[in-house]
DNA sequence: GCCGTTTTCGGCCCGACTGTTTTCAGTCG
């Protein structure tokens, strides 16, 4: 047992990788070596453990794992090797591997640097060659050049720098980035500009952000370029070319510019929009009906005519598909929906009648911290939103520093508040909730006197994060069953680029919401974004019912609501999957639900 | 090595860029 335990999916998927690499040192068939990258990929993308998978005996579920990779995979479940991994592997020096994660090193170069260099140790390696890069040793070798030597440098220093801190960018703070340059070239550019818009992961919403990648349509090019590079917050300018350019910013980050004439913008607007994986499978689909596509259209293989498109609604037709929203394109079934006509009606933001997680600095000295507004400013901030209901969920009272009877006045003095608040209003009112923390013996934080007048709570975890996946589901689900607890929040209690989620088992969790009719949060504060995308799917799936709360501390972040829809539309969640699409009475007849 | 409403055999996405070269291999997205 012991012997498996390490195999998570993010070591899986980089053995993968790495006999993909050693398959092309050894001159393997280059289709075996995809076969290994897209296996490598599709573990990455997976939503279980596939541990987890291998004992329910449901490896053959991931698409890209066949027999082959399954049965290596199931000696290392069971064995904590595998024999032909291990033959393969030791055929290559293994300092070529470390150098796979150097930008503009791929494998051919990895092993041409540490068979000429004569560097044997993956430990050695990185520090190796950056002293036979400022020897000048690297350009002597033959296919290396001076070049090559001041990219390998610039490519070892980078990634220093990345394995410090190899941080993406929150989703919120890439939008907001990518939103100033944006405002800024439509105001340099006025009218030459016909279009423009964010590319990439971006532009599909996903929860964290590499570089800001932007296209611009025009038709002058040098115009764009020019407003581009001249940009006031870059820190430098790295590439800058006839079609595009890229600036370094503040954030360490790369932003990208890609310019196209108005009457193809579309088939580059898609190509841009990707991702990867959704281009393949697309690409692969054009091919079988005779197409074959690129950035700048869509080819007939037999005529080789070029058809252009201005529109990526034109360019998804053209191929018999219904328009993709960039949210779907991440290879997960959405082609053979829009072919079906079956993708789903996603839900908007304007949908949302109300937010169901925000904290007050209402005085009930909390166990965490409490928000900066009062309890009226943020019904108002709501109401600037066209909200019928704000939730006010603030923590439980401190139990370490309180009696019982100490919570349960405080908890009763701030129903009186809120009551008082919504006699005074037809328009946005206020639900009175509560954030309560589930002990780890699955226990709640207040006494059940305390929770008598509230509309409904919110459970969470927020100490004690390592327990066992079957510890964690058992606490949680017994806190949860609590007939007040209507709503998990932050379920997975990860916290993006900081810390990883617990482990649940989702098929308890799943399984228990519709027993129960009890909801699962998206909580759309930025660094949270929890429930991630793909377990909005699964849940989706299964018609559990999602809710969605910013988690504001001030009023000001109410606004992050769009970006819960967003994770929301990524999981397929269409307006019936939100409970806060409902009317305030229904929302309300719904939280007083105690089952 | 994977995969299948054209296929259990014979295919497997597409093009740009770069550097080092005189026609292309390697890498990237």
């Amino acid at each position: 047992m012991n012997a498996t335990k390490n195999y998570t999916n993010l070591k899986i998927a980089k053995l993968l990788r790495k006999i993909a690499a050693a398959y092309t040192l050894l001159g393997e068939n280059r289709f075996k070596v995809i076969a290994y990258d897209n296996a490598a990929t599709a573990v990455e993308h997976a939503t279980s453990e596939l541990k987890d998978l291998w004992d329910d005996g449901k490896l053959g579920a991931i698409p890209g794992l066949g027999s082959s990779i399954q049965s290596h995979l199931e000696e290392l479940f069971k064995t904590g090797k595998s024999r032909h991994f291990d033959s393969i592997l030791k055929k290559i020096n293994p300092a070529v591997f470390p150098l796979l994660d150097v930008p503009g090193i791929g494998p051919k170069k990895a092993q041409k640097l540490v068979e000429t260099l004569h560097i044997k140790s993956a430990r050695s390696v990185l520090s190796g060659l950056e002293k036979a890069t400022k020897e000048h040793k690297i350009a002597a070798i033959p296919d290396f050049g001076e070049k090559s030597e001041q990219d390998i440098l610039e490519g070892i220093e980078r990634f220093k720098r990345g394995s410090i801190k190899e941080k993406r960018m929150v989703l919120p703070l890439a939008d907001a980035t990518a939103n100033e340059l944006i405002d800024y070239l439509h105001q340099k550019l006025g009218r030459l500009a016909k279009r423009i818009d964010k590319l990439g992961s971006l532009r599909r919403q996903a929860a964290t952000i590499g570089d800001i990648d932007l296209a611009i349509a025009t038709n002058d090019f040098a115009a764009a370029t020019e407003a581009f590079t001249s940009y006031p917050k870059k820190v430098r300018l790295i590439e800058k070319g006839p079609s595009g350019a890229s600036l370094l910013l503040a954030s360490g980050r790369q932003a990208d510019m890609r310019v196209s004439r108005p009457d193809d913008y579309g088939a580059m607007l898609q190509y841009f929009t990707g991702s990867k994986y959704h281009n393949i499978r697309l690409r692969d689909f054009a091919l079988k009906n005779g197409l074959s596509l690129n950035e700048y259209g869509i080819k007939n293989v037999k005529t080789g005519k070029l058809h252009t498109f201005s529109t990526e609604e034109d360019f998804y037709h053209f191929l018999c598909l219904d328009f993709i929203p960039p949210e779907l394109r991440e290879d997960a079934g959405e082609i053979d929906a829009a072919k079906d006509h079956a993708l789903p009606g996603l839900i908007e933001l304007q949908d949302v009648k109300g937010d169901l997680q925000m904290h007050s600095n209402f005085d009930l000295d909390t166990s965490h911290d409490p928000g900066n507004n009062s309890i009226k400013e943020l019904r108002e901030a709501g109401e600037q939103l066209s909200y019928d209901y704000v939730g006010i969920t603030n923590h439980n009272p401190s139990t370490s520093k309180h009696t019982k009877e100490q919570i349960i006045a405080k908890l009763k003095s701030q129903t009186k508040i809120i009551e008082q608040i919504n006699s005074t209003t037809k328009n946005t009112r206020v639900l009175s909730l509560l954030e309560v923390d589930i002990s780890p013996d699955g226990s709640l934080t207040v006494p059940d006197e305390g929770l008598e007048n509230l509309d409904a709570c919110l459970v969470s975890i927020h100490s004690v994060f390592n327990m066992s996946k079957d510890q964690m589901t058992k606490r949680i689900l017994k806190g949860f069953s609590h007939p007040v607890a209507r709503i998990l929040a932050h379920p997975t209690g990860r916290l993006l680029e900081q810390r990883e989620g617990y482990e649940l088992d989702w098929e308890q969790v799943f399984h228990f919401c519709l027993e129960h009719d009890k909801a699962l949060e998206i909580n759309c504060y930025p660094n949270r974004l929890d429930l991630p995308d793909v377990l909005v799917r699964e849940a989706v799936k299964k018609g559990v019912k999602l809710s969605l709360g910013t988690d504001s501390h001030v009023k000001e972040d109410l606004v992050n609501m769009r970006y819960g829809v967003s994770v929301a539309r990524r999981g397929w969640a269409e307006k019936k999957d939100i409970i806060n699409t409902w009317s305030y009475a229904r929302i309300l007849d719904w939280l007083h639900k105690r089952i």
